[in-house]
DNA sequence: CTGAATTGTCATCGG
DNA sequence: TACCGATGACAATTC
């Protein structure tokens, strides 16, 4: 009786398992009615690298194929291909072996209804999204008074086998879901129980439960696991499948816990890389003097190469000088912190004026190629050579950095008395540059000039931008060139390996034929002769002896080459 | 010193 | 029409 109601329960563990990630991940109507459309639509989707092309939604989206930029069929053919290859691997899903032992866990924990301080606590941990009832409970168990909210607890948790004996005693669907229930109020237990480890609660309690379900999670592997439950997994009925689908809320929520719980250290990670990262990024910014970053200049005021951030740029620039302008809306924003040395009234007017666009927008929505080492370097960069080789206080006897290496436009600005970085009149927005050129009173030369550095610094970028994109593609194709090459080869090697057998059934089938046709006799009685007779297989299965027909085309083919020749 | 690689710039096209 | 991005081509610079 144990083992049957454990194997009814593996059972139905599992299929709330798969049908909570179905039903949370795949759009089962949409792959009845049609098999591609929903992952083609992922296809389309906004993770693409080139944002501002259309046909660049095509490219760069599973697997980092890339096919040339003006070959959008091509790229969407392999797309199409890859997508179905990935369908193809969801037609036989598997489930780690891990999450079903911690389910299944569960189960045995609930089954025995009795399992100390920890489990009472799992069950007031929980505040899944299907109980939001359990909140006042939660906030209850915050009391200092913590003895009789145990009692409490082992209360609630006696109350969970009940449906368990009786999915035992009867295998209706209502039960099955029930059952169904009980399981995804367990897997919330171990979810609140991580996600609350560093709330108020317990610690010690909290820390036993913490090290059960990793010790059981990870024993797991070898126990609680038995062939049984994918068996029993497939022998259900499809039926109860569309039964239980239908429980959106049920198993959705437990999909939810599910993806939760298994990414709850995932998400942690990532988390802690942010962290991490925005400490990179403010930590050498916040120490740095501002002076010192005035005097790291870049050297030609637009080279992305040592000075870019790309989306970063507009915190950079931000942070580090008083005035940059940024733009997002090209996607190019790329130019490093520079500091004009000429102070000016209207840099602080469009300090004031126009605020940088959110840098964690940038960070997501900005795809462009200019910043590819956002993450890797550092937000004040030197330029290249010199600045990292030159020493950057005053006692420096040389001639200063800025004097020396500015770029050609900055110094034509300077000459020109303009008023504005490079980067100010490159990152500024199309209205506030049309606005400077008409409110500050600029001679035509440097109206004109103001056009040429703005249109040059926006090209450098477009340039490096096009370049970039260009060695992606080359080297997606060489990818490409690769993957299909290997394919070339298994397929080959499969060519070789069929023609192989089929030559062995070949010759199976002529000593099948000689065997049959020497059993058989003509009218007087004589074998038959295998090489005047053949066995034909009919389309209605009937063998059938036909005499070897001499092809009359061998014939006239040789007259004609008799003719010819 | 030479050649390859890199980078900046211009011209042009299309959106 | 102006603006802008993409890109081929060329020259300057760097390695």
């Amino acid at each position: 009786m144990q083992i049957a109601k454990k194997y009814v329960s593996e059972s139905l563990i599992q299929l709330t398992i798969f049908l909570s990630l179905i039903g949370v991940r795949v759009d089962i109507d949409s792959y009845l009615s049609g098999y591609y459309t929903p992952l083609i639509e992922i296809n389309l989707g906004p993770s693409t690298a080139y944002t501002q092309t259309p046909f660049h939604n095509l490219r760069d989206t599973l697997d980092g194929y890339s096919v040339h930029p003006k070959c959008p069929e091509l790229d969407y053919f392999f797309a199409s291909r890859r997508l179905l290859d990935e369908v193809r691997t969801l037609g036989s899903p598997r489930f780690p072996i891990q999450l079903n032992a911690w389910l299944v866990h569960q189960v045995s924990a609930t089954d025995k209804a009795n399992r100390g301080p920890s489990t009472d606590n799992n069950t007031d941990t929980n505040d899944g999204p299907e109980n939001p009832g359990d909140e006042a409970r939660d906030d209850a168990e915050h009391l200092p008074d913590g003895g009789q909210h145990e009692d409490g607890t082992k209360v609630k948790v006696e109350e969970v086998p009940t449906p368990i004996t009786q999915l035992v005693q009867s295998s209706t669907l209502e039960q099955e879901v029930y059952i169904a229930t009980a399981i995804s109020r367990d897997v919330n237990l171990h979810d609140a129980m991580i996600t609350s480890a560093g709330r108020g609660e317990s610690r010690q309690v909290t820390q036993q439960q913490r090290a059960l379900f990793r010790l059981e999670s990870t024993s797991s592997s070898h126990t609680d696991v038995s062939p049984g439950m994918a068996v029993g997994l497939a022998a259900l009925p499809f039926a109860s499948v569309c039964n239980l689908t239908g429980n959106v809320s049920q198993h959705s929520a437990m999909g939810g816990c599910l993806d939760e719980a298994v990414f709850e250290h995932i998400n942690q990670l990532g988390l802690e890389a942010m962290d991490t990262v925005d400490n990179q990024l403010m930590g050498p910014l916040e120490s740095r003097d501002p002076q010192v970053l005035e005097d790291l200049d870049s050297d030609s005021g637009l080279s992305l190469e040592t000075s870019s951030g790309g989306p970063v740029s507009p915190g950079s620039s931000e942070i580090s000088s008083s005035s940059s302008y940024c733009e997002d809306e090209c996607g190019a924003t790329g130019y490093s912190s520079e500091v004009d040395s000429v102070p000016s009234k209207g840099i602080v007017e469009y300090a004031a004026a126009w605020s940088p666009p959110d840098l964690s927008e940038s960070v997501w929505h900005d795809h462009s190629y200019s910043s590819p080492t956002f993450f890797d370097q550092p937000l004040v960069t030197l330029p290249h050579k010199g600045i990292k080789e030159e020493p950057l206080s005053d006692e420096d006897d040389g001639p200063r950095l800025d004097d020396r290496e500015l770029s050609r436009d900055e110094l034509r600005a300077r000459a020109m008395c303009i008023p504005f970085s490079v980067l100010q009149i490159v990152n500024m927005p199309v209205e506030e540059f049309l606005e400077v050129l008409d409110g500050h009173g600029f001679s035509p030369e440097q109206v004109t000039l103001l056009r040429d550095i703005r249109r040059r610094g926006k090209n450098k970028l477009a340039a490096q931008n096009c370049r970039k994109r260009k060695l992606d593609a080359i080297t997606g194709l060489q990818e490409e060139v690769e993957r299909l090459r290997a394919q070339r080869d298994r397929l080959v090697r499969e060519k070789h390996l069929t023609a192989k057998t089929m030559g062995a059934v070949g010759q199976q089938i002529k000593q099948l034929t000689r065997d049959i046709l020497a059993r058989l006799r003509d009218d007087s009685g004589h074998p038959l002769n295998p090489e005047r007779f053949t066995l034909q297989c009919g389309a209605n299965g009937r063998v059938v002896v036909q005499p070897v027909r001499r092809p009359a085309v061998n014939k006239t083919d040789k007259r004609k080459k008799e003719k010819k020749q």
